[in-house]
RNA sequence: GCAAGGGUGGUCGAGUGGUUAAUGGCACCGGGCUGUAAACCCGGCAGACGGAAGUCUUACAUAGGUUCAAAUCCUAUCCCUUGCA
């Protein structure tokens, strides 16, 4: 069976073109989203989706088929991954997955334990008595029900603290008795390659810099204003995306326009680092060390994948 | 020119004679991540050597001085801000 490629690497470092650029390369080839928030519909501006110039022809999956006031998550994504994997090989072409959102990626190839849907009301009363009493109290809460779990978190990290609270009220088992009951991989798992780009650090911040200043040129603003006024919640996980979540502040009055300008930068660029610290992590990956729009990487992706 | 306040590590900003290589925030660097992941969290951060305990060097505008001891007190110089001219 033919591998399956997948591009990966830090925001603003090229993913999407030298994507399209492999896939037109190797002719018969399909691009699959990695990005949990290209996915999104209605936000458009500060995402960085590939325009229809940008996609060059090449079919493009898992793209803007969401509704934004849905929260998707990781599971989500990874079966509707599979899916399109299954697809695209079925009608004879290939995948590619092209995206930064490493979590998603590790979902595919190593799929998490059986659990149920998030429940809302759930999560929200745990929100409501992170907010009241403070994410250290959800921890306690958490020593007393699932004590491994809880010592190998931090306490003030209430994001999986509640997530292993929500396990035990949702289902009854603890997180850590359940966790490793890892379901089978899929087939495809093995044959994924990754290929991560790490263009020089200066470069790239300069990069994520004037992207983002060209954003909010091109009227963030006035699209998050348009978003909220049709109804859409701050706490949406499409409104928390880089660029919405600050413009958001901006609009509540919380901050000026320029520190939003200043602050989202720099939300990106600490995003890209912990994007690459995910991804040195990874098995396996080979490294292109340099922009995706470059000729030199390019061909040299080229040359790995044939 | 006079008066007042001030110049601290990449930056903002504490410290006002002795556990001070100097609180804290931010930048920046490194790390973690099992259904929120563009989320959430942890660590490092003067330099050199060391695995570490630690050792050494250079530091609070500049140059001197007082003191057992100075970022902190004194003198001079330079620069900045504000008020009066």
């Amino acid at each position: 069976m033919n591998s399956i490629n997948s591009i990966v690497g830090p925001t603003a470092s090229g993913k999407t073109e030298i994507g399209v650029a492999l896939a037109l390369h190797l002719g018969n080839a399909e691009i699959i989203n990695c990005d949990s928030v290209q996915i999104y519909t209605g936000i458009q501006i500060a995402t960085a989706k590939p325009s229809t110039e940008e996609m060059r022809g090449v079919p493009h999956h898992l793209i803007d088929y969401v509704a934004p006031e849905i929260n998707y998550t990781a599971a989500d994504w990874a079966k509707d991954a599979a899916e399109k994997i299954g697809e695209i090989e079925k009608r004879g072409n290939v995948p590619i997955l092209v995206g930064g959102t490493g979590f998603y990626l590790r979902a595919l190839c190593q799929p998490f334990f059986e659990s149920p849907k998030t429940d809302e009301k759930l999560r929200n009363k745990l929100t409501e008595l992170k907010e009241k009493k403070g994410a250290e109290h959800l921890h306690k809460i958490l020593q007393k029900i699932d004590k491994v779990s809880a010592d190998k978190l931090f306490p003030r990290d209430y994001v999986r603290v509640m997530r292993a609270l929500e396990v035990y009220f949702q289902t009854g088992n603890r997180l850590s008795e359940i966790q490793p009951k890892r379901e089978k991989p899929p087939e495809f798992a093995a044959r994924i390659k990754i290929f991560a780009l790490n263009p020089p650090r200066a470069f790239l911040y300069e990069g994520i810099n004037k992207r983002a200043e060209q954003h909010f040129a091109s009227g963030l603003v006035e699209e998050v204003k348009r978003l909220r006024e049709s109804g859409l919640r701050d706490d949406t996980n499409a409104l928390g995306a880089h660029g919405y979540r600050r413009v958001c502040e901006y609009l509540r009055g919380e901050r000026t326009l320029e520190s939003t300008i200043e602050q989202t930068k720099q939300d990106v660029r600490n995003y890209a680092k912990r994007q690459l610290s995910w991804f040195r992590r990874e098995v396996n990956v080979v490294w292109l060390e340099g922009f995706g729009d470059a000729k030199e990487i390019q061909d040299k992706l080229f040359e790995l994948c044939s």
